[in-house]
DNA sequence: GATTCCGTACTCGGATAATCCGTGTCCGAGTGCTCCGGG
DNA sequence: CCCGGAGCACTCGGACACGGATTATCCGAGTACGGAATC
């Protein structure tokens, strides 16, 4: 049971492209640099982020990745899903009809309650998960935090954003 | 976010464990044989439930292994976190304070807000499995599986089981 | 015949290789801007 | 002076090595039983 460092990555950018103005962007090169992180590296995640449809990448000079929806409609459920795969951690093996002993399959329709167990405790984890909203955790951040972490991570939004003019200089705002 | 097999192996183990008689014991290799698994590689997570106090190991002939504790005080939760470690899943590598802005660190002195979320749904996860009992799962087992496989258990549990005469030579039958 | 000693067989335990996944890096495809030449 | 096109720089995307952890295996330490030799 052990979480890849990739996602702490993956929210930690989320968190951050949830505070840029409207359809602006910033390249996966900045949120690498703002975390020490090798830059190639963390583009393998944000893409697993992008093929999730969490988020949005555009191409060219001044692109970068935007979220796909606003940070309300963000759950880190869906990051870590993305990131670490759909299929639940514990994976029943089905090891109780291994044995040497071959009963018929309309002995094993019952599902495994081993399984069943585990498989509840992952469901609640999942559901904790399904309620924290990004937006949640970026309002909480502004609120709580220290100030100063605030400002820096504000001023580097402003310093590294970019205006997409393509689609709308007047950007809808959805807050 | 993904469990290691042996998990499950574990699991399997114990509850087959909890249906021997009194002090009776079963040996390793007979579980391995009741579930297809690798007699050697077995012993290793036998082991490290050992190590936990969660079962008890008779060396020797007619040795094997037992439950340390009635099954009414062993959760699925002592078993998980034996053999896949007792540190969380998810682990914060602060890398807010990784970027190129260094600020004091006094600035920090305020965990994580990502990482008070992600172990928030971790604590939901083992307060579930805190909850499911061993004595659960061999109940539920015995009530609502197919009564052939219920029948199986029992019969191999009946064979491969080994009495231990140094504690009681008239072993309390609860069968 | 009883006792004691030794050998054996069986068990768990830890140390040792092979394999798979996560980590890290690199290079290629695509896109928009920019500069230069022509009209 | 305006327009068109080629070149370029920057971006994301996928393909390619490396390391560590998990998986799997083997051999050694320890113990109880069984048999045989001895008293």
């Amino acid at each position: 049971m052990k979480l890849g460092e990739g996602v702490e990555a993956a929210i930690h950018c989320a968190a951050m492209l949830a505070g840029i103005d409207g359809n602006s962007t910033m390249s996966g090169a900045a949120m690498a640099e703002a975390f020490g992180l090798s830059p190639s590296y963390l583009l393998k995640h944000l893409n697993q982020l992008t093929t999730a449809r969490i988020l949005e990448s555009v191409p060219g000079p001044a692109g970068g990745y935007r979220l796909a929806r606003p940070a309300e409609r963000i759950t880190l459920l869906d990051i870590v899903l993305s990131v670490e795969g759909r299929e639940p951690a514990f994976r029943c093996g089905e090891i109780r009809q291994r044995g040497p002993v071959r009963l018929d399959a309309s002995a094993y329709v019952k599902p495994c309650g081993i399984n069943t167990a585990m498989l509840k405790a992952e469901r609640a984890y999942r559901a904790a998960l399904a309620e924290a909203k990004l937006s949640d955790i970026v309002a909480d951040f502004m609120n709580d935090a220290d100030p100063r972490t605030v400002a820096a991570s504000c001023a580097f939004v402003e310093r590294h954003q970019r205006p997409q003019k393509n689609q709308s200089n007047q950007p809808n705002q959805q807050a």
